[in-house]
DNA sequence: CCACATTTGTAGCGAACACTACAGATCTCT
DNA sequence: AGAGATCTGTAGTGTTCGCTACAAATGTGG
C-alpha cells in the first residue's frame, strides 16, 4: 500500500508566517483567509494539518514558546537576581519592538482582536488610555515645580511607569488574579516610584 | 405636528448593560444579540439610538470615562506626587478587582476578544504567560537560598511584579510605544526590584 | 502498471454576524 | 378627534465566518 502524496508546503514556515499574522491580528480578529493567504496553502491543507484555527494556535503558540524558553533560558543564567531582572526587562523592552516581529508579545497580542472594520477601536482605546497618562504627568510637572518631586524626576517617564504598571495590572485582573495579588505588585510598583522620585 | 412616540428605555441604564457586556467579552468578542439581550431593547431601537455598534462603544466609553475622571479628580487631588501616585495604584487594584464590574478595565479589556466559541484562547494564553512567571520565581527561590536575595523579599510578589510590567509594556508597544519608552519602564521598574530584593 | 493512500485546488456548505425594511403602536400638537 | 412623527417588535437582508465534500493530482508498494 502507498504512502500518499507528500505535503508540498514547510509546515514550519507556515507555523511562522500564521504566528505572524495571529500576533497582528489576535485570535478573533484573524480569519483563516488571512492564514491560508499568508501561509500560502489552501483550507482544506490547514485543516488536514492543524485540524482546526484554534489547533493552529496552539501549535504557533507551542512554536513561540519554544523560541522563548530558549531566550528565557539566557535570562534565568544571569548570576545574580538582579541581572535576571534587568536582562528580563531589558530584553522584553527590545523584543517588544523589535521591528522582525509585530510589536508586543504574542502571549498578550493574541488576545486582542483587531479585525477588518474595527481597527479604529484600539486607536479610541489607547487614546483614553493616554489621556489618563497625560492627567497624571500635568499631576508631576506641578509637583516637580512645587518642588515636590527631585529635580532630575522626569514627569512623562513616572506617567508612564504608572500606566504601564496599570495596564499589566489589567492583565492579570482577567486572567484571574485577585485584589491582594495586585495590591502587592501595587506596593512594589510604588518603592519604583519613590526612587525615582527623589532622583 | 406630534413630537412622535417616546423612548420605552433609560438610555443611561442600558449604557451601563452594554459597557458590561463590552467590558466582560471585548468589542468583537461581542454580538448585537448579546447587547439587546443585556439592554433589554430590540436591534432597531439600539440602532436609532447609537447609530452602529461602534457608535454604542463610543458612547460606552464615554460613560465610562465620566465616571473614570471623577475618580481621577479624587486621586489627583492628593496633596503629594507621591500620594498620588499611590492612590493611583492602589485604586486601580481595588477597582480591577471590584465584584461590581468585570476584572480589569474596560480600556484594556474592550481591545480583548473572547467570542463564543473560544473562551479557551484567553486562558491559553494566560497559561503561558504563568510559566514564565513560574520560571522566575523559581530562579528567585535559588536566589534566596544562595542568599542573593534579602531574607524577607518573597519570590512570587518579584515574579508577578516583572510579569505584570512586562505585560504593561506590552499593552503599550501595541499601541505604538517605541523602544526607548518601553526601555525606560523598564529601567525605573528595575529600581524597584532593588529596593524589594534587598528586604 | 496497478491498487492504495494522502494532498491539493475548487467550490460551496450551514451558521452567525451586523444591520434594516416594514407595519403596527404610541405619543404630541392642532 | 385627526394628522404627523417617532418608537417598537417581527422578520428578515446580504455578507462573512469557520469549515468541508469532492474530484483531480501525486506519491508508494506490489
Amino acid at each position: 500500500m502507498g504512502m500518499g502524496r507528500p505535503r508540498a508546503f514547510d509546515a514550519d514556515a507556515a507555523l511562522d508566517r500564521a504566528m505572524d499574522v495571529f500576533w497582528r491580528h489576535g485570535y478573533e480578529g484573524t480569519t483563516i483567509a488571512q492564514l491560508t493567504e499568508a501561509m500560502n496553502i489552501n483550507p482544506p491543507s490547514l485543516y488536514a494539518a492543524f485540524g482546526s484555527k484554534e489547533g493552529l494556535l496552539k501549535a504557533a503558540l507551542d512554536r513561540y514558546s519554544e523560541k522563548r524558553d530558549a531566550w528565557m533560558e539566557k535570562v534565568l543564567g544571569a548570576s545574580s537576581a538582579r541581572e535576571v531582572a534587568e536582562r528580563f526587562l531589558m530584553e522584553h523592552a527590545d523584543a517588544q519592538t523589535d521591528p522582525a516581529n509585530p510589536p508586543g508579545c504574542l502571549l498578550v497580542q493574541g488576545g486582542l482582536a483587531c479585525g477588518t472594520g474595527s481597527e479604529n477601536v484600539p486607536f479610541e482605546l489607547a487614546a483614553r488610555r493616554t489621556h489618563t497618562e497625560d492627567q497624571l504627568r500635568d499631576r508631576f510637572v506641578r509637583a516637580k515645580a512645587e518642588h515636590d518631586l527631585g529635580e532630575n524626576a522626569d514627569p512623562v517617564t513616572l506617567a508612564r511607569y504608572l500606566s504601564a504598571v496599570t495596564s499589566g495590572m489589567c492583565v492579570m485582573a482577567s486572567s484571574g488574579a485577585d485584589r491582594t495579588t495586585l495590591r502587592e505588585i501595587a506596593a512594589v510598583s510604588l518603592k519604583a516610584f519613590d526612587e525615582q522620585a527623589k532622583a
